[in-house]
DNA sequence: ATGTAC
């Protein structure tokens, strides 16, 4: 738990610590949480966001949003900004799972005309969605074309059928991060990869159903902007990654990191998960143009996911997806470190923003946004527990704080090991299906990790990023049925 | 998160 006395309260929801709480910080850290989040912290947090602080090039503050918990090396939550000519990329503040993200589906379904099929639906999908550990997809390329994919991302997908030219638009980088380098990745990262296109994983990993009451529209404007007009509406969200191969990049570049890291660099750092090199040394460049590629797999993953998902609502209710409204919302990345400008002091500079746990969430104007969300402001996803709900938010102005980062999920208040004793997968699978929420899953066990009490008060996450101003709400969603991975 | 161990 947080020892609130040693934080300098800068708001309700912004607590401080300066740069005097530990040798070697270089600039102070900020936690943005309510009181009732900020008394429940896991003091793992409070550790790993300061040790962040001592990062060479960081600017500002090294910062944790509310859903924030323990994490391999830097907070989940976690945010840090670097100078591009001083600072350093740290795959610890990247995440194994580079590029995990969320998608928001839209469909023009009411709950009325979606329950009579929902079991239908989601056993449809949990057949023809591949999850679970390992694994493989229906997307059958060679190792070859698999770089192709890696350097092309989501427009790959188009280009081979699988979606509509407008997803790219409403995808974060347009589905396909420039500079991605796929000369710059292993044999290894290919081979645990090229098969897993297309497939969900594990973990926190999931496809929802979800529902949209009439009181859980807070912007009742920007929902209808955002393609959520009526009353009960069905849309459907995804939260995955890069699988294997984002996991195999970021295990090859800490190994990389850590054999030239003091050595050759001289950098020295509180915890060996926090291995970074400087950004321009040949060793950082790497990984930037390697891990770029995991960004892309990623964005094509989701991609070829969004494509099944259309073609078992267009088998269920024998109808087109255009018919269906199936348009999606947006795909946004919570896993990465991207080059943006921003404004510090006043003066624009360039920087790397790691963002670990965290979605980028820009306001409106930002020369990223396509034309569709100049004027609202980026659209983030904020995906809740399976039990209890998630979130469209939107990007504001006042984000400029965070470099435009906000929260990206409820965040575990208890570890897997803590919940599996806890809960009973078979049990919660029966609750879950009384209360209205259907659930196909490859492993009960794995089912019990993800049990909503295992998870954070996500209105009290939402709530802490609206009053600190750094994302604004928008429509709530309620989950009535869930693929987990 | 992850071919849940090089």
């Amino acid at each position: 738990m947080a020892v609130l006395k040693d934080f300098i309260r800068i708001s309700d929801t912004i607590w401080e610590l300066p740069i005097t709480y530990k040798e070697g910080m270089r600039v102070p850290a900020r936690i943005y949480a309510t009181q009732k989040l900020m008394e429940n912290m896991d003091e793992g947090v409070i550790d790993q966001v300061t040790n962040v602080a001592t990062l060479p090039g960081i600017v500002k503050y090294a910062y944790c949003m509310p859903d924030g918990h323990w994490g391999y090396g830097f907070p989940i939550g976690g945010v840090a900004a670097m100078d591009l000519k001083t600072g350093v990329i740290s795959p610890g503040g990247i995440g194994f799972d580079v590029n995990c993200g969320m998608r928001l589906v839209l469909t023009n379904l009411t709950y009325d005309e979606v329950k009579p099929q929902l079991r239908k639906l989601v056993d449809r999908l949990f057949a023809r969605v591949p999850s679970g550990v390992g694994g493989s997809g229906f997307v059958r390329i060679s190792q070859d074309e698999f770089r192709h994919v890696l350097e092309q991302g989501a427009r790959w997908c188009i280009k081979n059928g699988y979606g509509w030219q407008e997803d790219l638009e409403r995808t974060e980088e347009r589905g396909c991060i420039s500079g991605a380098d796929s000369s710059k990745v292993s044999n290894k990262a290919i081979e645990r990869g090229f098969k897993q296109i297309g497939t969900l994983g594990s973990g926190n990993h999931y496809l929802e159903i979800q529902v949209v009451r009439p009181e859980n529209v807070f912007d009742p404007q920007l929902a209808k902007t955002f393609g959520i007009t009526q009353p009960e509406q069905i849309v459907v969200m995804f939260h995955c990654g890069s699988r294997g191969f984002g996991h195999q990049v970021a295990t090859d570049y800490l190994q990389s990191f850590l054999k030239v890291m003091e050595k050759k660099y001289g950098i020295k750092i509180l915890d060996r998960e926090l291995a970074c090199a400087p950004f321009f040394s040949p060793e950082g460049q790497d990984y930037f143009a390697a891990m770029k590629c995991a960004i892309n797999m990623s964005f094509a993953n989701r991609q070829v996911i969004l494509h099944r998902v259309r073609e078992v609502f267009a088998e269920v209710f024998n109808r087109d997806p255009e018919d269906l409204g199936m348009h999606q919302v947006y795909d946004v990345a919570h896993n990465t470190a991207k080059v943006e400008e921003h404004i510090v002091d006043g003066k624009p500079r360039q920087l790397l923003v790691h963002r670990k746990g965290a979605t980028r969430a820009f306001g409106p104007g930002a020369a990223e946004l396509p034309e569709i969300y100049k004027k609202t402001g980026q659209p983030v996803i904020v995906g809740g527990s399976m039990e209890t709900g998630s979130y469209l938010l939107v990007g504001v102005e006042e984000g400029a704080q965070t470099f435009f980062s906000t929260a990206h999920g409820s965040g575990r208040t208890m570890s897997r090991h803590q919940a599996k004793k806890q809960f009973h997968g078979k049990k919660l699978l029966e609750d879950m299906e009384q209360r209205g929420i259907y659930v196909r899953s490859v492993s009960f066990s794995g089912l019990a990790e993800e049990a909503g009490p295992a998870y954070k008060d996500i209105d009290e996450v939402v709530q802490a990023t609206e009053r600190s101003g750094i994302s604004k709400k928008v429509t709530r969603f309620i989950p009535i049925g869930n693929i987990k991975g």
